[in-house]
DNA sequence: AACGAAATCAACCGCAGTGTT
DNA sequence: CAACACTGCGGTTGATTTCGT
């Protein structure tokens, strides 16, 4: 047996509003306040609507102090630093930005503010060669290598935000390599990690020696699933990692060379996962590319 | 002009946290 | 203290618009 539902879902209205429901709710709320009752307000408006989508209606789009339009630069070099220090807690980030909410700051940024990243015309002020926050956004230079022991994710006590990857016991060994560092191919968008690996590694549980479609298990618990990278990374102290086989084989020098995506985008991705590095028990492999917000993840 | 693909963004959903009874 | 009610949040969906061929 679920939750009751927040309202009768067959006598509601649902889908675009009319400006003859917007014009009532603004009205309601301009002389009544929201009394601090949402599920109770459509009713003493006159609105066959949700509570919960006349509070989303009125807070996104009604509200006054609400700002329409573009974003401005400015704007999108505040999104990037704070989504570089807190990932997707959008409504904090929208709270720092006057009148946009956080609605508009998540659309923004899954539609245009990544691909921006990605080509490198903003980039996250996370961190930097020496660990200094910079001034102002600017563009990584092709090749500039970061130091993931200065990131404010796994350096800064002040900082954290997002548990950094110490965890240690019997069987999966997790540590945190203290010479490797990042760059960045601009040209092929690549994250590549250099050096130390041998002291950055996973053990891999070998019972998932055979899964092909099992990348990511999380021993999460009371957790039913895990439906998206962010999750992953907060609890990936946790993880165990295994491999689809085809990747398994991959085994050379080069793959030496690797980074992991949980989706956050570059750099955040590296803060978070990418310094790492996982074997199977006697026999390591390091795949070049392992994409977390693709993986089929269930709990362990 | 017509069509399909891609981008956009308003709205919905379900869950977690918190307050109230 | 448990059960319930409600809010707020982040992820996702899908209708609409824009773009490219």
């Amino acid at each position: 047996m679920g939750r009751a539902p927040c309202c009768d879902k067959a006598n509601v209205k649902r889908g675009p509003w009319s400006p003859e429901e917007d014009a009532a709710l603004k009205t309601y709320v301009d002389s009544h306040g929201t009394g601090g009752n949402w599920i109770a307000l459509p009713k003493k408006a006159g609105l066959r609507r949700c509570g919960k989508s006349c509070r989303l209606r009125w807070l996104n789009y009604l509200r006054p102090d609400i700002k329409h339009g573009g974003f401005t630069e400015e704007e999108d070099n505040i999104i990037c630093n704070l989504y570089g220090q807190m990932g997707s807690r959008w409504s904090a980030i929208a709270s720092k930005l006057h009148g946009r909410t956080d609605n508009d700051v998540k659309n923004y940024w899954n539609t245009k503010l990544k691909k921006k990243m990605i080509a490198g015309k903003v980039c996250l002020k996370t961190f930097t060669e020496n660990g200094i926050l910079p001034s102002t956004s600017t563009p990584l230079p092709t090749n500039q290598s970061l130091n993931i022991q200065n990131s404010p994710f796994n350096a800064s006590p002040n900082q954290t935000l997002v548990p950094p990857i110490l965890e240690a016991n019997d069987n999966n060994a997790f540590t945190i390599d203290q010479n490797s560092f990042i760059s960045f191919d601009q040209t092929n968008h690549h994250e590549v990690m250099h050096g130390g690996a041998a002291s950055s590694r996973i053990n891999k549980n070998t019972n998932d020696n055979n899964s092909n479609s099992h990348m990511v298990s999380l021993s999460q618990e009371g957790s039913s699933s895990i439906s998206d990278s962010s999750s992953i990374a907060m609890n990936y102290n946790k993880c165990v990692v295994s491999q689809p086989q085809q990747q398994q084989q991959q085994q050379s020098d080069e793959s030496m060379d690797k980074f992991m995506d949980f989706g956050f985008g570059f750099p955040y991705d590296f803060a978070n996962g990418a310094n790492c590095h996982y074997e199977r028990v006697g026999e390591v492999f390091a795949p070049e590319w392992v994409d977390f917000s693709y993986a089929d993840i269930k709990p362990h």
